[in-house]
DNA sequence: CCGGTTGTTCAGCG
DNA sequence: GCGCTGAACAACCG
């Protein structure tokens, strides 16, 4: 289930277990997760995609990747990746990658990279994007380095929300497209937490698996297009070619 | 019930 | 070393 804003819902939901002692450890991750016991929790982060359980000594980086899920107080059949105690509760992570980072996390993270960040800067992202003046609009919001925590479905809800065409290339959109794709993109991302959190997610979707454009009752097209090779769903009437 | 996918990395090749 | 392709991972929905 994860772009984003699923995994600032994970870190919202987390709290409770925010300066915590592990108290058990288990799990089928190949990683020294072993390592967590006895550890207090100093803080929960996101980048992006990425939930950090950061600890005095180290910090784990957990990402969901496609398939991924995690359930607190909660089990299910599958056995769990990584699954935490404490003595409020319990966290489980399932068919996640899970890896260890040592060291300063600001040396790892480009904060202002991240959609949802505080530390968000649109005139990085735009600097990122005019040293990729070939790439397709439907990749670079794809790409983590600039949009870290888009996904498919923000990606298809922004190029439709700009009436942009997923095949613009960055070189051809206008200075006032690319401003508007810096802005819309967490702008998206906090209405997609905000649905999400109200189960209503699917509901407000306007291009993504949408058989028909609302604006103009002409069919959405389905491609897999650019690099990336990912399901993309748009209006060939309504979403500029430039 | 089989096909498809809200993601990423890596091996293999030219 | 590069870019591209396909595989691998592996769960859940429709």
């Amino acid at each position: 289930m994860p772009e984003g804003p699923s995994i600032v819902l994970l870190k919202e939901e987390a709290q409770i277990f925010e300066g915590r002692k592990i108290l058990q450890v288990s799990g089928n991750s190949k990683e020294a997760i072993q390592r967590l016991q006895g550890v207090t929790i100093k803080s929960f982060k996101t980048w992006g995609k990425h939930f950090l359980i950061c600890c005095p000594d180290f910090t784990l980086r957990i990402h969901l990747m496609l398939f991924g899920s995690y359930l607190i107080n909660e089990t299910k059949a599958a056995s769990p990746r990584l699954s935490l105690t404490f003595n409020n509760g319990y966290i489980n992570f399932y068919t996640c990658s899970l890896k260890f980072i040592e060291g300063d996390l600001n040396a790892v993270y480009d904060w202002s990279a991240d959609i949802m960040h505080k530390a968000w800067n649109e005139k990085n992202a735009l600097a990122k994007l005019k040293a990729r003046p070939g790439s397709l609009l439907c990749d670079v919001l794809l790409d983590q380095d600039i949009f870290a925590g888009s996904g498919n479905i923000i990606k298809n809800e922004v190029m439709y929300r700009l009436q942009l065409h997923p095949l613009n290339t960055i070189s051809e959109l206008p200075q006032k497209a690319l401003a508007q794709l810096v802005k819309a993109t967490p702008e998206y991302a906090f209405d997609f937490l905000r649905w999400k959190k109200a189960g209503s997610l699917k509901k407000h979707w306007l291009a993504h698996t949408q058989s028909t454009c609302s604006r103009c009752d002409l069919p959405m097209q389905k491609a897999y297009l650019g690099k990336t090779k990912r399901r993309t769903y748009y209006c060939d009437n309504c979403q500029k070619l430039y």
